[in-house]
DNA sequence: ATGTCTTTGTGAACGCGTGCACAAAGATGG
DNA sequence: CCATCTTTGTGCACGCGTTCACAAAGACAT
């Protein structure tokens, strides 16, 4: 019970917490697979069920959003994806510029669930004089030197970035300065942003190493329950000579021992 | 993060908690660059700043893995190098298969991040028996029908889903039924997958929702603050009509009135 | 109305992750 | 050897997120 105050949850998007937030596309998502089939209701197990999350929290992260049920029936479906979009923000339209037109930029330009929630790819930009003009995804590729001005004019507030490691934080920078705030990165670089702008990262090399890591546990705990030796993986086996904090060993010679203090 | 059933109720193995796995990679990035640089040494405060962390929840990272640093000097960079690596498992070879050759998929392929660390595209597999033999990034791209095969022969076990969400649940059943106990899905569905396989998604829709949450709520408070009216961020304006089940079409053609208001 | 049945909304407990603050450990200099 | 200085490693407290379990709300049948 929202302390018997209206339903309505106060303008709170300061009391949806973020880990709701983040699960409401995944509830979107079910919710318009099911519209689609016209299904007018749906109880929290079943669209728990659909959006792979316990049924409790589904239930929870919408009591964020207000009091949207019926109970002993469920909730409505068209009702409620209406209300997650709006919450979301997907009622209006964005503007989105990608920056850094290489294989990756194009793949995502030309990727259909873009356009699909109220995002629209406004603009391409890409550093390379000689992409200039040339169409991708139907859209011509602009030149850095204009991003300023092609931020401004399409009122683009979110941008992507796609360009190698080593440009991405001079690109967000700038992207920053020109009225972006919120940054999709896909470069392996941590971004550095002043306070009010959003940054979310999408990095594939992070991922594939989380994995390996419970790969190489699964494949230890397997060794050590097949009775044979469990996979070495923790023990110090053959470091590579941990570095005596005075000398360093060989190679680099008489590399000082810097290390401003 | 996973979608799978993967719930592990904290196995005893490594007390690694998985939100310090998560970071590993990023700490392993920074200190890669100072390798590079050949700095030998770095403090947790310098480490903990490139990395974009707090030097305490550095230094508890660390503190997991065991007592690698010295105090009063700091860490060994090689040494560090070298102990995330064998943690996360980077010091073996971690064949990768990527299972539908699209834009995307085409762009992973050439993604150098790739091969950078123990991960090495074993395989790329698609469906449309026009691509096969087709070289992408220098690899003939395979049809499905031998995915069984591929997998085996090439020891794979993290496959990548690039394919249009229709087919991925099915790729994935295929995947995990030749051994695959590792995925990374690309595509917008969340993915079953019993119990040992671990899922991990890259969602670029999902991020883009929420970027525009956060978007939606600068803006409002933006407003407000401009003594304008605030943006209508909450009330009930002008829902789809609540659940008129007029003339639902479907088995059910009478549909009593529910959702009161 | 009254009773039964279904499903929501949420209080409460619990566990995980974070950040502070500090003692311990080691380096360094006299 | 002792004093001082730097930086680690961690005990502790706090807040967020998750989950359980259940009372309340409403639908529906009689």
């Amino acid at each position: 019970m929202a302390t018997g105050r209206t339903h309505r949850p106060a303008t709170r998007s300061r009391g949806i917490p973020e880990a709701t937030v983040a699960r409401l596309p995944l509830y979107l998502r079910a919710l318009t697979a099911l519209s689609e089939r016209s299904v007018p209701t749906v109880s929290s197990e079943e669209l728990a069920a659909a959006a792979g999350v316990n049924s409790a929290k589904l239930r929870k992260d919408f009591s964020y959003l207000g009091s949207y049920g019926t109970r002993g029936v469920g909730y409505d479906v068209e009702y409620l994806v209406y209300q997650i979009s709006r919450e979301l923000g997907l009622t209006q339209d964005w503007p989105v510029a990608i920056v850094g037109i290489g294989n990756l930029g194009a793949a995502l330009a030309n990727y259909g669930g873009f356009a699909s929630r109220g995002f629209r790819v406004a603009a391409l930009i890409d550093a390379d004089p000689a992409m200039a003009g040339t169409p991708v995804a139907g859209i011509a590729v602009q030149h850095t030197d204009d991003l300023d001005r092609i931020i401004s004019e399409n009122g683009v507030s979110i941008g992507v970035i796609t360009t190698p490691p080593g440009a991405a934080q001079q690109v967000c920078d700038r992207l920053v300065a020109a009225g972006v705030t919120s940054i999709l990165n896909f470069a392996p670089t941590v971004l550095s942003v002043p306070d009010g702008v959003d940054v979310r990262k999408v990095d594939l090399s992070i991922e594939l190493q989380i994995l390996a890591f419970h790969e190489q546990r699964k494949a230890g705990e397997e060794a050590a329950a097949d009775g044979r030796a469990p996979v070495d993986t923790d023990a110090d086996e053959a470091p590579p000579m941990r570095a005596t904090p005075t000398g360093r060993k060989g190679p680099d010679g008489d590399m000082p021992a810097v290390m401003p203090a």
